[in-house]
DNA sequence: GCTGCGGAACGG
DNA sequence: CGTTCCGCAGCC
């Protein structure tokens, strides 16, 4: 009888939408659904999604449930804690789940069916056609068949739709759903010893090829064969590996043929296996030792620590013993760190102590290979993948045993996704990561967030200190070139102080390597006619345009319009249009002529767009085939080289003028990290800072090395404004490209949040930037106490907006909320 | 009155 | 998100 029962599943499906979908399941399903797995379920009028089931359960709907058209898998391949972990974080930053679950998915594990048409099988020439129905069947004869997006590419119309349906009425087309299943493993040859050959056998065969001189190649062919196998202690030896030792394809062809070996396809991982090696923990210094003991000590207590340790202090070697006491235990260990430090460099460090244990998890990585390392995990295979070295994405894998999170320059902004949603940092959805397993959080950072030294200067985190440098190298010296003196003075040379020139040139006379940042890519920001001060501007964005001499067109950074430069003002006509302002670009081509023996490279987004750009133009670096570095926020994480000698800032006001209030934190952490890339062998590196506010307060504790003080400057400030750590900021922004639409929307959702949480909103109000891509922009802002109960106060938010919504004015305004912004 | 477009509603 | 429905503008 209880087969007979009927069955319902709530799923999340891949679109964005708060709520779950309940669907009936098939009683010949009865015993295969469950909680966890994926399926395929119908979703609107034509369309199949995969979906993944949270409950399967009796209670029937007060709609007719469409049925569960298959189950995609066996077992589970999300666990509880996971879609717990899904759920925190749709809740949190507001997002739907959908999105959630978008995010957290490898995009192979989804399949969506498309749309394609077809030449109906009975349909005949010589119907009477309308122009565009007879380019559609002259295509349809050679193509076959087409999507939806690529006839309305051929048509030239944008709703193709009504065509199609009158083609379909006409008997001339059929549509189909093709859903496509996109993972598939990889295959390789492999060749092994025909198992139905005894030892003897063997020897016999061996010996039979020895008298015939013509049958060399197959005696050489097979000896190799069994050499490797003997080696490797494998069955099965790849073909490839074979075919390295000398023999021939053809010979393989033949010993086939002759029934000596087996060749057969087998599925391999892409999962490029890095070098394992018994590498001994390198001894730690004393230092190490005892902060190790520390944070070992500081976790009985604390399910949080932070290590703060000085740039160079060594703490990667202390994350290693940590990470190896967890794999002893059988445990998973999970190391995140902004995307861009995840290079070649880290990954071959940890490399030489867990070898095949490590997995790499990324942007940069393909689908097929996402999946086959969440397949891993979920496995928890013991020998495999324990330890997941990855970005922020990494959060989202299935684990099951989890013992350790370690989040590396835990301060780091780009831990925080905002497009697309979910907008959710990483670094603080680990921490709930890490509560759902029980397992320990180490933060790392040099220049720790506000809102994390903050806990642990409270209590709340645990706080272990590496001060001193590795090899107790100094930190480097750092100095202020004024810019505003040099300027009076006439002592500039384009952007450059004469200060740094001097210092550029002695430091390439003694042969070692120079860094310069500067955080704006292009040639100049900014064109400006002298005598009406008109601007060329983007036609969809607010914004000046950015000159780029490379491409010599004028680029917007916000959308993607670019246009020719201009020669004349197209105000008042002039001729007399000047460049201010000056990016990576510009001291590229500056410092060329300044220095014309010198090999100079720009590492940003412009040079990095290829996939392994970034890689490149490091290893030049670290090869020492380029001497100045110049680059913008790129240049200033994870890149460890002994020669440099020499940093510039080139322009630190830039970043001190920002208007958001996080700008003297992220200057302070820029500079310092930056810096810290001077000097790391033994010679004391140098930095020099160009500022037009030399007395600046954020200039001095940088140059003071000085990180506590700087944190009890500006803690102040924060608490004053009423600003993170002591409130959370919740960002709602409202889009429209009507003006007037947008003001008046924003100004009335405004009044209703005011209605509920009072002086804690602030605005509406233009952002920086108050046009992007047509649509103007309305920014509301929430200032929530620190401890206020964040679940009630977001259901009276979405409450409130979705009312917002009710009104028909407001229904074509794109609301964006983010939670803990940036 | 037809066609094509864009906005809004909705999906189970 | 993709589809569908609906109202509207432009055109003959």
């Amino acid at each position: 009888m209880d087969e007979r029962k009927t069955l319902f599943a709530d799923v999340i499906l891949p679109v964005p939408v708060h709520r779950e979908f309940t669907y009936r399941v098939p009683f010949e399903m009865n015993t295969y659904i469950r909680e966890g797995v994926r399926v395929v379920v119908p979703f609107g009028k034509s369309k199949f999604y995969t979906a993944i089931v949270t409950k399967v359960h009796e209670t029937v709907p007060s709609y007719t449930a469409k049925y569960v058209e298959y189950i995609l898998d066996e077992a589970p391949i999300i666990t509880g804690n996971q879609y717990a972990f899904w759920k925190w974080i749709a809740k949190y930053y507001m997002a739907p789940i959908g999105d959630v679950l978008n995010a957290a998915l490898p995009a192979n594990f989804k399949l969506a069916s498309e749309t394609k048409i077809q030449l109906h099988p009975d349909f005949e020439k010589g119907m009477e056609l309308a122009e565009k129905e007879e380019t559609l069947v002259e295509t349809l004869e050679i193509r076959e068949e087409l999507t939806l997006k690529e006839l309305s590419e051929i048509l030239g119309i944008k709703n193709v739709h009504p065509i199609i349906k009158r083609l379909i009425d006409k008997g001339i087309v059929i549509t189909q759903e093709e859903l496509n299943q996109k993972y598939t493993p990889k295959k390789e040859s492999f060749v092994c010893i025909n198992p139905v050959f005894t030892e003897e056998d063997l020897n016999n065969v061996l010996a039979s090829l020895e008298t015939t001189k013509s049958k060399a190649s197959q005696l050489d062919g097979l000896l190799t064969i069994l050499k490797l196998r003997l080696d490797t202690r494998q069955e099965y030896i790849a073909k490839k590996t074979v075919l390295e030792h000398g023999i021939s394809a053809s010979t393989l062809t033949t010993l086939e043929k002759n029934g000596y070996i087996l060749i057969e396809k087998l599925e391999v991982s892409r999962l490029r296996a890095l070098d394992p090696s018994e590498t001994e923990i390198k001894e730690l210094s004393e230092a190490q030792e005892t902060a190790y003991r520390e944070i070992t000590e500081s976790f009985e207590k604390h399910f949080v620590t932070l290590l703060f340790g000085v740039t160079g202090s060594g703490k990667t070697e202390i994350y290693v013993k940590l990470i190896k006491e967890q794999l002893e235990r059988g445990k998973q260990v999970l190391f995140l760190l902004p995307e861009i430090a995840l290079t070649t460099q880290l990954i071959q460090r940890l490399s030489v102590y867990f070898g095949e244990y490590i997995g790499v998890y990324h942007s940069k990585f393909n689908q097929n290979e996402r999946v086959e390392i969440w397949n891993n995990v979920l496995a928890d295979n013991p020998s495999k993948f324990r330890l997941i070295v990855g970005a922020r994405s990494s959060v989202f894998l299935p684990f099951k045993n989890l013992g350790l999170i370690i989040v590396d320059e835990e301060h780091e902004s780009s831990f925080k996704q905002y497009d697309p949603s979910p907008r959710y940092n990483a670094r603080d959805a680990a921490l709930v990561l890490a509560k759902l397993h029980n397992a320990k959080v180490l933060l790392g950072s040099a220049t720790p967030a506000m809102e994390t030294y903050f806990n642990a200067q409270s209590g709340k985190y645990g706080f272990v200190e590496l001060t001193t440098r590795f090899g107790g190298v100094q930190l480097p010296e750092i100095q202020c070139a004024d810019m505003r003196k040099a300027r009076i003075q006439k002592s500039m040379q384009s952007d450059f102080s004469s200060f740094l020139i001097d210092e550029i040139r002695e430091t390439l006379n003694k042969n070692k390597q120079i860094i310069l940042f500067q955080n704006r890519r292009g040639y100049t920001p900014l064109w400006m006619c002298e005598i009406c001060h008109w601007t060329p501007r983007c036609t969809n964005c607010d914004v000046s345009l950015t000159y780029h001499k490379q491409t010599n067109s004028l680029k917007c950074h916000y959308c993607s319009y670019v246009q020719p430069p201009v020669g004349t003002c197209a105000a008042c006509g002039s001729h007399r249009i000047k460049m201010l302002g000056f990016g990576t670009e510009k001291i590229e081509d500056d410092l060329a002529t300044i220095f014309p023996a010198a090999a100079i490279q720009r590492l940003d987004l412009d040079t990095t767009r290829n996939k392994h750009a970034y890689e490149n133009i490091l290893n030049d670096f670290g090869e020492r085939k380029i001497d100045i570095l110049i680059g913008t926020q790129m240049v200033s994480k994870g890149l460890d080289f002994k020669d440099v000698a020499l940093v510039g800032i080139l322009d630190a006001d830039l970043m001190l003028n920002r208007s958001d209030f996080r700008a003297f934190e992220r200057s302070f952490q820029l500079m310092s990290q930056v810096a810290g890339r001077a000097g790391r062998d033994h010679e004391r590196g140098k930095v020099i800072i160009q500022t037009g506010d030399v007395d600046h307060w954020v200039i001095q504790k940088v140059h003071q090395h000085d990180y506590k003080s700087f944190y009890n400057a500006e803690i102040i400030e924060r608490k004053n404004f009423f600003y993170p750590p002591f409130y959370k900021i919740i960002n709602i922004t409202l889009k429209h490209k009507d003006e007037q639409v947008v003001s008046s929307g924003a100004q009335q959702l405004a009044t209703s949040l005011r209605s509920v949480f009072k002086e804690r909103v602030l605005g509406p109000e233009f952002p920086v930037v108050r046009r992007i891509q047509n649509q103007f922009l309305k920014q509301i802002k929430l200032k929530i106490e620190r401890h206020a109960p964040d679940s009630k106060i977001k259901d009276k938010i979405s409450e409130l907006i979705d009312t917002f919504y009710s009104h028909a004015t407001h229904k074509s305004i794109r609301v964006v909320i983010d939670v803990d912004p940036a």
